[in-house]
DNA sequence: GTAGGGGAATCCTTGACTGAGATCCGCCAG
DNA sequence: CTGGCGGATCTCAGTCAAGGATTCCCCTAC
């Protein structure tokens, strides 16, 4: 299809904007630390002026979004007064649709969950219902939390792709019926009161990644999500890479096993027919691992992951057939994100999503080298190959990490001027 | 490998950074319209007051970037004075360093190509004396242009990959021997007195797209180059991705085949090893649609280009084989950038490079539907498929480039305070 | 001549930068 | 134990520079 799109002009920046940003940036400074940091150091970090650290930390002293904890003083001189994220200078509501369970949980500003809950993601086909029932779910956490409404920024939903970013729309996923083009955005902020961000799962654990996974959540990564799929969420230079529509990201086709089994695509051996559980499960089964028992059948999400686990300990047992099946799909795996490190270029791969944990111990010990020998840039540079410190709430914790990016990061995009 | 990579900080920004941004901002609007544009259409279109237009208008008029050309007045008041880039404001030289031929471009501020020339790359594996036969090509060039040197910004080097943008050297090209890590950058620029950019040709070509490409140039984008290799440039956002080390675009062993040929890297089917014109030319040779005459042999430049040329002819005469050919790897091209568009959610993908003429007409036959077809996001937007109108100096042309957007380009980086 | 739009001059606001002063703490001598 | 000293941190005024708002002048069409 060849359509004319308008070219969206380049805006220019002024003043405020300006404040705006660099507050952000002290912000960020600050939140990336571990320990907290002084006016000065910040000075030196962000390459701004003393005074101007010493008056942006006054208004985010005056937000409530920083506290000063304690000083530090080890030679002679004013002790450097430590400033430090305050957690409860604000709070983000975040949910993981996902067609088997509904995650919510409420962030505080460094990302830690202050409360969640799980529900059965309500069957049928009738959006509104569940929408409505998200909604009085979020209602109810948010009262037990005990946190003051007024420092709730926002609501994150991600939810499977794909996704029109634009209208904050839900396009057609796979696995929940009757939800083509349901305008989720909007029904859940007119629901909530909440100023609402909606996108896909694998953006928002990259999200996550970026905003409480500590050091491995910064300059240019790839973040591969393990779930009943495989996604990526893409991170270049801080800032997350969201394409055009939202839907960057879909990896499921990438060509990893020429002698792979057939693929709905019309080629053979996709990410998507070779290396997601379901297909180990598969294998497990027929090579006699697994018992045929409830595996096999409609392929609901828990029974998929019940029979997961026990792949796992069987190859913990000893079994080589389940071992090797795993190691194999990690040779796989790494096949294609060697496709994703060579076209991007990044310094880092973060594994994580609801299998990680399962995979993890056999991943780390063979894909670092595997990508090494598949990198492009080998003779540059190494990948760092890592897995996610967020636990396996990272759809629902990167969920509301969408707002607090869209709040607090400091995004180039802040700076320029709307339309 | 799992290094440890400290995080670069964020950096903040300031007035003068401010106000430099704003103007390149101006100039890029100006630079993008094709008749060129009012003051008060500017202030429409990049956000800012009637009054910083004037001011920073004022300032492109005293450089000589900008031009006051004519007045536009079609209804009552005064007529509206139309800015446009000047043309002669300044130059830019790029070399596009081949293993076959080196080319070299005198570009002015529109992108157009002042004067150009070529020369077979000197062989041997001396590489200070081919930057020593370069740097003498470079002067002679730029005296016979009549360009004043006060005027031409610096220089840009477009070089076959892999390359480490931070050191500015070639790393080991295959087809360039004692090339290893030669400082490219830091020898051109002391043999020139210009200020030298390095970057890979498939980079230096999306820039060129960028610059001189029009409206295909704008937005987020996918080139692909069509050379002795396939690689590509990514442009999101109007920004261009180099990657950390300034490899991105690698994707050679993208798998679109898996019933292809072994390659070397262990699969099957790779971009490499069964859609470049060396590979096309000699299925052509098997099938006897070609002559088994200087083809086969070492390969030379030269030799793929005539035979490639000989097989687009036949197809064109009514040989079936020969059309099938190449009508063949315009699928296995369109599963690659498959591959590329749904990982990054591009709106475009432009095709050029040097054997990009022959293969035009099929290929945009062809790969728009294929493209259509396998893209994931396609319920929501299409992908625009189009063949660049930079021509077959592209790889120069990009080189050059590179000068003008480092200097002249609103990257957002450009707002940030340097460490 | 009048109306209406474009462009420039002037003043204002706001943000970061510069230099001087106040604050705080450890150290050392009396 | 106490008080002065020194060093580093932080803050207070003043300056600079960029964009924003208002106003005025100029130009053209009717």
């Amino acid at each position: 299809m060849t359509e004319i799109r308008q070219p969206s002009p380049r805006r220019g920046t002024n003043l405020p904007r300006m404040g705006d940003f660099n507050l952000t940036v002290i912000l960020d400074a600050i939140r990336r630390s571990t320990a907290g940091l002084s006016r000065v150091e910040l000075a030196q970090i962000v390459g701004l002026s003393p005074q101007t650290i010493s008056n942006i930390s006054r208004r985010l002293l005056d937000q409530h979004l920083i506290i000063e904890a304690g000083k530090e003083g080890n030679g002679p001189g004013k002790p450097r007064t430590i400033l430090q994220l305050n957690p409860s200078g604000m709070y983000a509501v975040g949910v993981h649709l996902d067609p088997a369970v509904t995650t919510f949980v409420v962030l505080d500003l460094v990302g830690a969950v202050v409360k969640h809950s799980r529900i059965n993601t309500p069957g049928g086909s009738d959006p509104a219902a569940v929408i409505a029932t998200i909604a009085g779910e979020i209602k109810k956490l948010v009262d037990e939390s005990g946190v003051d409404a007024s420092k709730i920024a926002g609501l994150g939903v991600a939810a499977p792709g794909p996704i029109d970013l634009e209208h904050g729309t839900v396009v057609a996923p796979p696995l929940l019926a009757g939800w083509d083009r349901v305008p989720l955005r909007d029904a859940l902020a007119e629901a909530t009161g909440l100023s609402t961000l909606v996108d896909k799962d694998v953006t928002s654990a990259a999200v996550a990644e970026t905003w409480a996974g500590g050091p491995s959540g910064s300059g240019s990564f790839v973040f591969m999500y393990m779930g009943t799929g495989i996604g990526c969420g893409i991170v270049l230079n801080d800032e997350l890479v969201r394409g055009t529509s939202g839907n960057a990201g879909e990896i499921g086709h990438i060509v990893v096993d020429p002698d792979g089994p057939p693929c709905d695509c019309g080629l053979r051996g996709c990410v998507k027919s070779s290396c997601i559980p379901q297909v180990l499960v598969a294998q497990a089964v027929e090579a006699g691992v697994l018992e045929h028992d409830d595996a096999g059948d409609s392929g609901a999400a828990s029974a998929i992951q019940n029979s997961f686990a026990k792949l796992f300990e069987a190859a913990e047992a000893g079994n080589s057939t389940a071992a090797e099946i795993i190691d194999r799909s990690a040779v796989l795996v790494s096949r294609a994100v060697a496709v994703i490190t060579n076209t991007l270029d990044v310094e880092r791969v973060v594994f994580g999503g609801p299998f990680w944990n399962l995979l993890s111990e056999r991943y780390l010990n063979r894909i670092p080298e595997l990508l090494e020998g598949s990198s492009a840039a080998r003779q540059i540079h190494g990948i760092e190959v890592v897995g996610t410190g967020v636990g396996e709430d990272v759809g629902a914790v990167g969920a509301a990490c969408l707002v607090l990016e869209h709040t607090l990061a400091p995004r180039s995009q802040r700076l320029l001027l709307e339309g």
